[in-house]
DNA sequence: TTTGGCACTCGACCGGGGTGAGTGCTACGG
DNA sequence: CCGTAGCACTCACCCCGGTCGAGTGCCAAA
């Protein structure tokens, strides 16, 4: 009994693993044997396929039936075994014409990848906007809707529209708000969000000190219309129902812990946070996630990137058991084709 | 053979859908007689189920299950026989604490609401909100983000921002664009959308006789980004894993095509937008609605409005088989709500 | 008109035998 | 020593028949 990874181990494993993610049954050692003609015989393969589950690499769910991969049979496959199939050239096509209709907003070219990538990919697309705190200041205005009430809007340098309606209290003047506009879009314009913050926060000291309450009132709106907001709602998630169709949701009570976890979005923020963190391409497999609502899937992600630098992270969650082949480069591409959109805004 | 609604007959249907509301098991005539004590024996309620059955109001699923209600049933249960079960006051303050963080930005209270609905009914929530074209312009901006590419934003009377990145083609200064700005703002403010387009269209036709090129592509730009949105993206829906629970769903196939709907939305528009047109609170009934893929569920549904007279709708989606008598108060009490805090907006 | 009685229906549940895919073990041969 | 053939064994799955029980429909009596 070798307790090692040979050669013929691995293409066992290998053709284990495509069986098992072509079929979503177990599969046995006379498959094996016969299907990948390496001229082995099936009582061969067994004893390989024993040292395998040995291992760790494969599990058989019942005495009797086939094996079927573990998560580190996976992820052996995905690091070691797996060759990515590149995209075509109609398919290349066929994601950039997705887009050609959008206006290159941020918001909806994310719309757009989120779309694209589910459909193209057959599972569920996830996306993630950028943190605002890594935009940039362009423009800031005020529109006062009723007295004591004010709409603050906040576009960044990327075209992001930001707005919130804030309770002065106090009845600011028109004259008052327009000179700040001006002055804060004089001030502050392509200053990352963070310095337009410790700016703001100088300003407001100095107008207390010149008992200017007016603009510090003013300073203080723009300050709490900067705040961030709810990172869940910058999440997009589109084709859930794709996930449906796959063998292995047919237990009801698997697919209802799920879509808890697409309703709360928290779990996939954070994984999408740690993608954001890693540059490139990232994988996470079943339990490796340590979601555990989350056991059975995977999550094929890459990040995307603006000239700003600011960085999202975008990918297509399915089923453990995913032709990663096919769907790293739609993702891949998909990140490649979104950067780019979010670059020509400057150029 | 009675084929008729007497009082006792109305009884006995009331008992039946009320204890499949309860229980979500076909309901057979000793239950009845035994549980709600009105002095008659099984056999006897047989003869009207029987009847009952007849007429179109109840169906068994086989032979000797007891009887479930029909769309039928259930309509004339809600239409006559149906008594509401009012919110109690501090249910009613748990609501109205709901809204108590929103800044009241019109889709941050829609989003709330959407969120409240789903929670209190233990269904999925639904929110439309009102269409653009019956909003009054209040503001409009144009923030050039790169030659040959403007951001314009619009405001609503009512705070809501719309905005569109724009490509011009060509760089319009920025003087000629802050003129326009100063302009719109003046002349358009106060006015319902639909009455801003026509005056644009005129304008426009004014600037082409005045051979005023770039008036005229600013004049364009801004009918453009009044260009109504995607119906579909005007949809909230919360809470659909809520509706997993339900024993009725426990077939795969039946929530696959569920889900579908809440992510196609399509009909959910359709009937969120029949319920705007009338007033008040309305209910769909399982085929009723006319769009198969929902049968066996329902949606109680009220409007709610703004002081500017532009009217949304929300609601509730659930089994046919739910508590009518608890949903359509928190959903009438619902609308209440987001219509006070919205016509507050102008007071 | 209501009620009790009774035969009937039909799904749910249970247990058993057959089937077949797949395994582990062992013995044999290069 | 490694690969192979053979064989007994395991176990999910399917089909079958029987039982059970809830609920019905109908009829005759009160």
């Amino acid at each position: 009994m070798t307790i090692s990874m040979n050669e013929r181990s691995r293409k066992i494993l290998e053709a284990i693993v495509e069986d098992y993610i072509a079929s979503a049954e177990p599969v046995g050692s006379k498959s094996v044997s016969c299907r990948h003609q390496m001229g082995l015989s099936p009582a061969t393969v067994r004893n390989v396929m024993a040292d395998l589950e040995g291992m760790g690499y494969l599990a058989s769910p019942h005495a009797s039936a086939g094996r079927i991969p573990t998560d580190k049979g996976y992820r052996f496959y995905v690091d070691t075994l797996l060759q990515l199939r590149p995209l075509k050239a109609e398919e290349r096509e066929r994601i950039e014409r997705q887009y050609a209709s959008s206006d290159r907003r941020i918001d909806e070219v994310l719309r757009e990848a989120v779309k694209s990538l589910s459909r193209l990919s057959r599972y569920a697309g996830i996306v993630m906007a950028p943190r605002v705190e890594a935009t940039v200041f362009r423009h800031i205005d005020f529109v006062p809707l009723a007295p004591g009430r004010v709409l603050v809007i906040f576009v960044s340098r990327s075209g992001e529209v930001q707005n919130k309606i804030i309770e002065t209290g106090i009845n600011l003047p028109a004259a008052t708000l327009e000179q700040m506009t001006n002055y804060l879009n004089r001030v502050m314009n392509g200053l990352p969000l963070d310095t337009v913050r410790e700016k703001l926060a100088a300003e407001m000291a100095q107008a207390k000190i010149e008992h200017d309450d007016l603009q510090q009132r003013v300073l203080a709106l723009s300050g709490q219309a900067l705040a961030g907001e709810d990172e869940n709602a910058r999440v997009y998630i589109e084709g859930t129902s794709n996930i449906l169709d796959q063998p292995e949701f047919a237990d009801v009570e698997r697919m209802r812990q799920l879509y808890r976890v697409f309703e709360q979005k928290s779990q996939l923020v954070d994984l999408l946070d740690r993608s954001r963190r890693a540059h490139g391409i990232q994988i996470f497999i079943g339990n490796e996630t340590s979601h555990s609502a989350i056991a059975g899937c995977s999550l094929v992600t890459a990040t995307y990137e603006t000239r700003q630098g600011t960085v999202g992270s975008l990918g297509v969650i399915g089923p453990s058991r995913m032709p990663y082949g096919q769907v790293i480069p739609i993702v891949d591409y998909t990140a490649r084709i979104v950067s780019q959109l979010l670059e020509e805004e400057y150029q």
